[in-house]
This record gives C-alpha cells, structure tokens and sequence, in this order.
DNA sequence: TCTTGGTTTGACCAAACGGTCAAAAGAACG
DNA sequence: CGTTCTTTTGACCGTTTGGTCAAACCAAGA
C-alpha cells in the first residue's frame, strides 16, 4: 500500500509534470536534458531524481496521463445520435482538446513523429479496436444513406488532422494569421466542412 | 570561385544528407547524433565532418533544400484556372508530396514542432507573403460565387493538415489500416472533401 | 523541545556528445 | 613509376549528459 503524498510531493510532482510537458513537447524524448526540466521546474537536478526515477519516468508519467483522455472524444460518438450532429459534436470536441492542451498534443505528436516507440502497442490495439468500432458505426450510417458514402477511416484522419494542426502548427498558424485567435475561425470552418462532407 | 566536386565528394555528401534526413527527421536537431548520421551514411564520425563543418551545416543544407520545393504547389495555384479544380489540383499535388518526400515532410513537421527556430523568418517572409496572394485570389473566387465561401486561410490550414498528415502520422495510419496504402484512399477522399466544401 | 522522516543539495561519476588534428591511405594523372 | 591532391582514420579534447550518494537541511508531531 502507498502512503498519501505530502502536500510537498504534491506541488513538486506537478511542477516536474508541467515542467517535463513544456521540455517533451518541444524538443521530444531525446532532444530533452533533465537539466531543462529541473529549471523549467525550478528545482534541481538530483531533486527532480528524488521525485522521479529517470528520465524516461518523467515522460513514461506523462504519456500515461495524456492517454486517459485522449481518446475520449471518439469514445462519446454515438451510434444511436444523430449521424451528421455526432460526428460535428466529435470534432468540435477535438478541437476543444486542441486548444485547452496544446502541449499535449504536441507531445502525441512528437511520439508519434518519432515512430510511436513507447506507446505503438496501444495504437495497434486500444487505439484500433476503436477506431475499428467507430467506423463501423459510421459505415452503417453511409449504408442507410444518413450521411454521404465518404470512406469512414479518412473521415476520422482528417478531423484528428484539421483539429491537431492548430495546436501541433501553431507557430506557422500564428505567422500567416498574426495576432488573432484561431480557434474561432477554425470551429465556425470545421462545421462548415463536416456538414459539406456529409450532407447525402 | 568553388572547384567542381568530384565523384566521392558527390557520393558522400549525396549519404551524408539522406542519413540526416532519415535520423533528423525522427529525432528533430537535438535530438540527433552525429554518430547516428554517421553510422546511417556508412562513414566515420570525423569523415562526416570532412564534408560538412558541423551537426547544424548538415541540418540547414537539408532545410534549404527542402524549402526550395516546399511551397511550389501553393505557388502554382493559378487565379486564371478554374476555381475549383484549381484548389483541388493544389491539394492533390501537396499529397503527391507527402507521399514522394515523407521523411522532408516530417523534417518540416519537426522544425514547426520545436517552435521553427532556423525557419521562423522565412515562415513571417515568404510563406505569409505567398499565402496572402493566394488567399486574396480564393477570396476573389468566393466574393464572385465561383466557390462556397469559405475563410480562405483555414481552407489552406486544411489543405496542409489533410495531406501532411499522410506522412507525418504514418505511423499511426498504418496502425489502424494496416498493410494498406493509404494514399490511393487518400486521394479519392481528398478529391471528394474539397469538392463539397467549395461547391457554391 | 527533541526526534523522526521527508526533502534538498554539492560533489561526483561514467558514458556520450560535438568537434579537432596529425598522420596514414588512397585516387588521379603525367 | 613518382608526385600531388583528396580522402579516411585513430587518438584525443573539453563539455554535456543521465544518474548516484552521503551529508545537510527542514517540517511536523510527540
């Protein structure tokens, strides 16, 4: 049985998790030193080892954290909603993920630029027995002309690649729009999108 | 004035930057090694340095290279062509470069990902200055009719995503349509999604 | 107050890192 | 063949890296 953390185990374990998601997120697994994150996290480095083991903890702790919830959005796509609203309520909910964790996303993004190492035996298992479910759902929808006949499995790539593109491209994003908040254009955008797409 | 180079040189330098394309591309700047490089292109670590100066002459050569034909398809985009097929052309021509060059693509992805720091100018020069042209010709389509009207900028954030996202998330489209080739199914649903976003 | 257990740190280590250099080896050509 | 220029390499250097450890420090309850 483990014991209740301190309330100083508390902060600092939060402090190296945030710390260690600026650092990952950026520059991956490889291309972060532990020093980068003691400093992020203001702390030093052999304190930082006395809250986590290694390196690999830090991000091992944070992939585990990330994928608690990510897949959630596609989990809460129902088969006996309405077809077109479903699938517009999903990506909107991407969307949101996009823009309220955009450090998270780049951390996926990274992993997964880096040939999934640590976490390619959930994609072929989790991840694909859920997206194996879903687009059944949404192929049956097509079959009963509810919605258009779009290949199911490209549908759900373009919502996690027009949803992640703000957060994973944000600072090619900023530089052709400068200055303004993308999310609202992108969300009113993505509607328009879905709704064209799917429209029998 | 710079001497011809000879077979050997060209040989090298030929390895050398495919080497750094294949490990730079996968780890990012930092995350890679020269020994890594070095052991890719067949050569020993102070050979690779013969060729090229430093870890950093390596990644520029490769960045320069790659942006002389990145924003080609986007440059092609013509305001005398028909409107739809003019955009639809662009998207498909960016996939045929997703498909042909995934490892530039993901050396991109990882330069946007760590916050673009050798290629920021370029992306507030060049690439704004060449998507504002092309933004203000689709919004011309637009206000005319021709097409739906759509925010032009989030049309191209969308062109970029969908047809990047091909091979820089290879490894995940490969999870979950396993041993297929994504990119015949791509190019089908790709034709299909512009087509009904800009239909008036 | 004193004691106990949690917390922090400076000094340190072996390995890996980017890079240098002189010297050896090889190609090219008359 | 011999000469000249290019190419390759082993040994090396200073720095950075992930990680260790004993000792010092500090919070909190009895």
């Amino acid at each position: 049985m483990t014991k209740a953390p301190t309330r100083i185990q508390k902060r600092n374990r939060a402090a190296i998790l945030s710390a260690g998601l600026d650092v990952f997120s950026q520059y991956g697994f490889r291309g972060t030193t532990l020093d980068q994150i003691a400093d992020a996290a203001g702390l030093s480095k052999p304190n930082l080892l006395y809250y986590f083991s290694s390196k690999e903890a830090i991000h091992t702790a944070l992939l585990e954290r990330l994928l608690e919830n990510w897949l959630d959005p596609l989990k809460a796509l129902d088969a006996a909603g309405d077809p077109v609203q479903e699938i517009m309520a999903y990506a909107q909910r991407k969307l949101a993920l996009s823009k309220d964790f955009p450090r998270e996303s780049r951390l996926f993004a990274n992993e997964i630029l880096q040939g999934a190492p640590r976490i390619e035996y959930i994609l072929h298992t989790d991840l694909k027995q859920l997206v194996d479910e879903k687009t059944t759902v949404i192929k049956g929808w097509a079959d009963k002309g509810k919605i258009a006949p779009v290949d199911p499995y490209h549908l759900i790539f373009s919502i996690w690649a027009l949803t992640q593109h703000y957060a994973d491209f944000d600072v090619q994003v900023q530089a052709v729009m400068p200055g303004s908040d993308p999310y609202a254009g992108a969300a009113t955008y993505l509607d328009h999108v879905i709704s064209r797409i799917l429209q029998p």
